[in-house]
DNA sequence: GAAAAATATTGATAAATATCAAAAACAGAG
DNA sequence: CTCTGTTTTTGATATTTATCAATATTTTTC
């Protein structure tokens, strides 16, 4: 498997135990959360950093608290594509490599829990829900990758977009159709999907005039026509 | 994970037991090996039909022996992505999810190997070797799929089908430059690199009259200049 | 082996997206 | 608040790919 952890998530509330509701840690009895959250080592990562390179050992597992991530694969030829992103709740770094097969650079200031590894895999062997766990999460992950080829093999750039979007609300904790909170630049929207800036910029000015979406601020989606964004970004 | 299992894999020789030299069974004493023969059944396919069938119930993991087959995936508007093609040696349906998440056509007819998965899960769980392997193919498959999430995402035509050709001479065992036989139909590749079928004939021709390949016949191949093909694959 | 069916190629044109260039909007520093 | 640098948007145009239609080739059937 790879690096790349990117579960459906509910939003976890860190209330009580760091752990609770978690995905990754769904099922398990407070003792073996107990146990886990001696592992935790709690960090953090400003804007812009990378929270590790490609190609470095994959000595850790990240469990994303607040914040958003880019997973950005560099190519032979030095360009890149982005894998995908990352928010609270999302696992990183779950490969079987031994090492990083992507880079995880910070889109905002992010908070983060770090695991070792090893340990995670030893206790995935005592603690059957965690290792159960773990598959679920991989199998989720590589669905939805393989989501992404059809829309990058099939999709138009507004459907695309209208993807992503859709995607956004769905994983973003928080987020609502009147109020989407855009962490990455246009430009990292569009080496997510494929295009290019200007194409990016041009359908969301498109999909403004339409009366889809509206964009108070910059960065601050608001889908006005939910149905209609999610029928262009089913299609 | 998923149901796709494209190990990076050197033609499996068959001889003495069936599973030498495979990269799932690799390291494994002869003992184990045994086990396993046990737990392998030998069938096989016709062209045109189905290994089975995305979201039927996941419960064998299949090994090729002779033949390809093409991973299909279906989505909600009926329309289908090529996820990859497999080829002797190959692993499919190591899923953790209790239904396949994609199809399995074959192209040609195709020989394979079928274990049943729980039995193949348990004895991974007393086989150290077994349960490391099966880690190792995730992650080549999973780095594969990314790979073709940046081909689909920043590669024009030409490029794509240079990668397609690519992959095919290093995965297909026994191919050589100057003979490597396309299993597959130009709709396959086209669905599989995100085109047209149109786009890929023109693309066909192009590399034609460039010299850079030749068909001798409509489903061989020959790379006529491997670098000029290799570099444009790069790109 | 000839006819029919399926698949692949080619042509003309339209649509989508990229590229290059400039203007506008935004963000941060002082 | 204003200046400066960066990011985003918009415009004009070129390139790429898709679409629709026709022809050619290959495969299948009888």
């Amino acid at each position: 498997m790879s690096t790349i952890f990117i579960p459906k998530h509910i939003h976890p509330t860190y209330s009580n135990t760091v752990f609770n509701d978690c995905l990754l840690f769904h099922d398990m009895t407070p003792h073996e959360l107990d146990r886990l959250e001696n592992y935790a080592e709690q960090s953090k990562c400003e804007e812009g950093e990378y929270l590790f390179r490609q190609d470095t050992p994959a000595d850790f597992v990240y469990n994303v608290i607040s914040g958003s991530v880019a997973i950005e694969r560099i190519f032979t030829n030095g360009r890149r594509q982005i894998i995908g992103f990352l928010f609270p709740g999302d696992f990183i770094g779950l490969t079987h490599s031994p090492n990083y097969d992507c880079a995880v650079r910070c889109l905002t200031k992010v908070e983060f829990y770090k695991f070792s590894r090893k340990r995670l895999n030893t206790l995935s062997e005592e603690v059957g829900h965690l290792k159960q766990n773990m598959e679920q999460i991989k199998s989720a992950i590589f669905s939805r990758v393989m989501e992404q080829l059809y829309v990058l093999g099939q999709k138009k750039a507004l459907e695309r977009l209208c993807f992503l979007f859709m995607q956004l609300l769905e994983r973003l904790p928080g987020a609502r159709a009147d109020r989407v909170e855009l962490y990455m630049s246009r430009q990292d929207m569009a080496d997510y999907l494929g295009l290019t800036i200007e194409t990016v910029s041009r359908c969301l000015a498109k999909l403004k005039s339409d009366g889809l979406v509206a964009f108070p601020k910059l960065n601050h989606l608001q889908i006005l026509n939910l149905p209609a964004v999610s029928e262009l970004a089913e299609c």
